[in-house]
Order: structure tokens, then C-alpha cells, then sequence
RNA sequence: GAGCCAUUAGCUCAGCUGGUAGAGCACCGGACUUUUAAUCCGGGUGUCCCGCGUUCGAAUCGCGGAUGGCUCACCA
């Protein structure tokens, strides 16, 4: 049975026993294939991007080995770190035989620390010629192809360590996304924001309109959710006299997965007391501008075939306005039915009991969202579909609310906060009915937030950044997955 | 949740109307002291995603399933 299974050795088994031999050769030589502890000198950037003053010095590096050209008595490898890759020349007569030899049976992917010297090929090429070098880890599976890389979406996603090693533009990605959320922060900082972390497990899913996932507390043997936003919490601070704060951090939402859609995703929420809906549209234009400028050096954007300038100011178009200019659709003072048989007209199939918000809604979804690619803020969302919002001093069914459009996608949501607690129960309330009649997304009943309001909280502009859209935006990425380190894959059945 | 598509060697991919599986890289052996997708010589290492069926015969056709991708629905 057993001789039979090693006769059919299956590649991978095999080429893993090849390397598992080295790893005991190595041992049987007194040699600890997984080293420690290894003081550099320099990267590989900076002795290319140093050479003139670097020639012919000494230096101290450390890698993995991508890839090996072996001459005989002289050999090249390459050798990759965090900022790039050199190429290793080493000869059998300044090593020696034996180191030769260890070094010539090293494999793809192993990791290596380099004792050598810094100097240029014939071919041009800047080198370091290897005196001598320390085995850093062992590697024991092989790597995927050094040419083609890794495409198989699934495994760069289950195993993105993988996809992070052979496919550079991927580690961009994730260094640009860093970069990103370190301009975000240095801009708030500057301004006097005060970053603050607030729950992620809640008794109540507010501050969304959005599924939560429940989790169970077993020493207080309740329910708890996982958060869909931190708003509820954050303008409790605002209570508590924190006048502009903000919060980098995940949100939960139990909904469908999709290419702009990950279960766990990353926001922005930035209060500020005393200042509205206006002023917010203001910093949001600013922020992306600056974000944009810092990180990428321009605010002209190519996102696919488009190209975007996020220079601000960005036009103002209020909801109704969009849907007369883009769906031919005066909704204005229409009453439900009439809302209802003005979408219908277009073709729409509309809910025979859909409200006028969510006429609006639907005919905006349809016929403005797919035409918004220079950013645009759209206003005056209905109070309905805005209970957090306050009302508009004209129009009380419309409220202070804006949500930024780039590139078709929504990027945020600000507003001016309803600070009233007396609406803002009242609007909980109407929420609560909704939940009742099955919807499952519509909010929560939050009496200590109405408490907290009872209190006093000062007027104040909210606003919220979907982080992971806005990377997708800045990096040329079409999907939500590509901007996640690790986004959520079904587990392996 | 629905529709369409995909899954073949470690990786990237071929594989015709059904005849029993191939290439490049990687890997193994050999040559080569400044190469760079090194080159040259030799070696194919496989549960063709899984199961059932049709058939003399299935990677190929049918049905069911798994996983993934795209589109739609919901949302940021």
C-alpha cells in the first residue's frame, strides 16, 4: 500500500520531498535552515538607487530568492525584498566549493541574508557579489510562475501571501491604500479631529440602514451585533463636548458580496459641531483632492476609461433636479400614487404600495447613478430614507443630506445631524415600524442615543467615506477584493 | 438569492466532430566563471474539480454537486 502510494507520488508531494531532503542535508551540515535575528544594511532600492556612492562598498542584505541563472563556476540569482529586487552574482573561487555548493542547491523562494559586495555587471546590471550568505527560512513548497505570476483569482485571494510575492502591482495596491488612509488621518489630525475607537459589538445595529450580524456574549448570555456604523456612538461624543472627531475602522453588514461589496469594509466617519451639511461637502471635496494630490500627485484620476478630476469645488445637484435632468421625471409635489405612475410610465416596475421616496430612489438608482462620473454631490434626500438627518428649513420632507458620486459609485454620505431628540425618536419610531412589517434593514429603536440627545447635542456636520471605494478609485481597481488584503472567500469545502 | 461562464501538471495555458493528455516555466541529471524570461543536452512528474449516467470507449456528451468569476437584486 505504502510503496504503491510512493510510486504515484503526485508532483507537488514530490517536489516538496525534493526540498525537504535539502532541509535535512542542511541540518545534517550543522546548518539552521530558519536563521534569526540579521542587521541589514541596506535595501535593494537604495543600493540601486545609490550606486554612484555605493560601488564597490560592502553590504549587508536579506531576501527571498526569485529566481537562479547558474553558469557553472559563477552564478546570478535574484534576491527580492519589501523594496524590490537585486540580482546576486557569486563564484566558486572567492566562496569556495562547499559554499558554492550550498548555494547552487538553494530553491526558489528560499530566504537568504547576503554578506557581499556592491558592483556593476558587464551587462550593466548593479549586483552584489556574494562573500557569503545565511540561510533566513527554508522554503518548501514552490512558488507559482516567475513570469506569469499567480492569476488563479482564487488562490491570490486565499492565499494572498502568495499574490503578494510574485505579482508587484498587487503590493502597490496595499501601499498606496496605506498611504491613502496616512493622508486621511495627517489631513484630520491637522485640523484638530481627535481619532477616537468606539464599539464594534453592539446591543443595538444602529447608525445603517443595513442587516448586522449577531454574535453571542456568553458571560452575559445575550445577543450582540456586530456594528453596521459607528454614527450613534460618535455624536454621543459630540454630547460629551468632543467637537470634531473621527473614526477609521470596520463596519459589519450582513448583505450580498459583490465587486463593490465585502461583507467587512472599511469607513471614515468625521463629526464636527457647529457646522452643516455645507461645511461637510466642503471637507469632503477638500480631503479627496488632498488625498488624491498627496498620494498620487494629481487630482486628475484615470479610473478605466474615464478620467476624473476630483479638484474641488464639486457641483451640487439636489436629488429631484437629477432625476428631472437624467430620468425626464418631475417628481415635484407629486403625491405617492402620481410618483408612482410617473416611474411606471418610464417603463419602471414600481411596488404597487412603494412610497414617494422610494419612487425617487428607484428612478435615481436607474437613470442618474450610471451618468455620475465627475464628482458630484447630490442633496436634499427625503426624510424617509434619512432618519438620522435633519430637515430642510424649506422643505421638511427633504433633508440636509449629500452623498458624493464618482465614477457612478457612491463614495460617502454626510448630513447636517438631527440634533432634535424629539424627532429623532419619532423618526426611530416610524423605523420601527418598518422592522416590524419585515423589513429587515430599517433601524433600530436606540433610547440611550435619544437620552444622549435629551442632553443637548450642538449642531453638527457628519460625514461618512467608504475607504475601500475610495482606494478602488485611486488605484485603478475594479473590484472591492483587490483593495482587501484578505476579502471573504466561502471556506474551503 | 437568480442567470451566464469557468475548473486539465507546482504555475500559466493548449487539447478538433467522444478514441484514453500536451507545451512553456518550475523541478531532476549533465555542460558552462559577468548572466538576466541565460543557453545547450536528457527526463513528464496528472484523481483532466467531485459524483452519477450515456457509450465498446468520456478531459470532451447529459444530470446533480463543490468552488470561483461576471451580471442582476440589496447596499457603502
Amino acid at each position: 500500500m505504502a510503496e504503491e502510494h510512493n510510486e504515484h507520488q503526485l508532483p507537488l508531494e514530490e517536489l516538496m520531498k525534493i526540498r525537504r531532503a535539502k532541509l535535512e542535508d542542511l541540518y545534517k551540515q550543522g546548518i539552521n535552515p530558519y536563521g534569526e535575528r540579521f542587521e541589514r544594511t541596506h535595501l535593494a532600492r537604495e543600493i540601486i538607487d545609490h550606486f554612484d556612492q555605493l560601488a564597490e562598498t560592502e553590504t549587508r542584505i536579506a531576501g527571498r530568492i526569485m529566481s537562479f541563472r547558474t553558469h557553472g563556476k559563477a552564478s546570478f540569482a535574484d534576491l527580492a525584498d519589501q523594496s524590490g529586487r537585486i540580482q546576486l552574482y557569486i563564484r566558486v573561487d572567492q566562496v569556495g566549493e562547499a559554499k558554492y555548493e550550498q548555494f547552487c542547491k538553494l530553491d526558489i523562494g528560499d530566504v537568504v541574508a547576503v554578506y557581499g559586495r556592491i558592483f556593476r555587471t558587464r551587462r550593466g546590471e548593479i549586483s552584489v557579489e556574494v562573500y557569503d550568505f545565511l540561510m533566513m527560512a527554508k522554503s518548501l513548497r514552490p512558488l507559482p510562475d516567475k513570469w506569469y505570476g499567480l492569476k488563479d483569482v482564487e488562490i491570490r485571494y486565499r492565499q494572498r501571501y502568495l499574490d503578494l510575492i510574485v505579482n508587484p502591482d498587487v503590493r502597490k495596491v496595499f501601499e498606496t491604500r496605506s498611504r491613502i488612509i496616512q493622508a486621511l488621518r495627517g489631513y484630520l489630525l491637522e485640523r484638530g479631529f481627535l481619532e477616537v475607537e468606539t464599539p464594534m459589538l453592539n446591543v443595538i445595529a444602529g447608525g445603517a440602514t443595513a442587516r448586522p450580524f449577531v454574535t453571542y456574549h456568553n458571560a452575559l448570555d445575550m445577543d450582540l451585533y456586530m456594528r453596521i456604523a459607528p454614527e450613534l456612538y460618535l455624536k454621543r461624543l459630540l454630547v460629551g463636548g468632543f467637537e470634531r472627531v473621527f473614526e477609521i475602522g470596520k463596519n459589519f453588514r450582513n448583505e450580498g458580496i459583490s465587486t463593490k461589496h465585502n461583507p467587512e469594509f472599511t469607513s471614515v466617519e468625521i463629526y464636527q459641531a457647529y457646522a452643516d451639511a455645507s461645511d461637510m461637502m466642503k471637507l469632503t471635496e477638500e480631503l479627496v483632492a488632498y488625498i488624491a494630490q498627496e498620494v498620487l500627485g494629481t487630482t486628475e484620476v484615470q479610473f478605466g476609461d474615464y478620467t476624473v478630476n476630483l479638484a474641488p469645488p464639486w457641483p451640487r445637484l439636489p436629488m429631484l433636479e437629477a432625476v428631472r435632468q437624467y430620468a425626464g421625471v418631475d417628481l415635484a409635489g407629486l403625491s405617492d400614487a402620481e410618483a408612482r405612475a410617473a416611474a411606471r410610465e418610464k417603463g419602471l416596475e414600481i411596488d404597487p404600495d412603494a412610497s414617494y421616496a422610494q419612487v425617487l430612489e428607484e428612478l435615481f438608482d436607474t437613470y442618474v447613478e450610471p451618468n455620475l462620473i465627475q464628482p458630484v454631490f447630490i442633496t436634499d434626500y427625503p426624510v424617509e430614507i434619512s432618519p438620522l438627518a435633519k430637515r430642510k428649513k424649506d422643505n421638511p420632507q427633504l433633508t440636509e443630506r449629500f452623498e458624493p458620486f464618482v465614477v457612478t459609485w457612491e463614495i460617502g454620505n454626510g448630513f447636517s445631524e438631527l440634533n432634535d431628540p424629539i424627532d429623532q425618536l419619532d423618526r426611530f419610531r416610524k423605523q420601527v415600524e418598518k422592522r416590524e412589517s419585515g423589513d429587515e434593514e430599517a433601524h433600530m429603536m436606540d433610547e440611550d442615543f435619544i437620552v444622549a440627545l435629551e442632553y443637548g447635542m450642538p449642531p453638527a456636520g457628519g460625514l461618512g467615506i467608504g475607504i475601500d471605494r475610495l482606494v478602488m478609485l485611486l488605484t485603478n481597481s475594479r473590484s472591492i477584493r483587490d483593495v482587501i488584503l484578505f476579502p471573504h472567500m466561502r471556506p474551503k469545502g
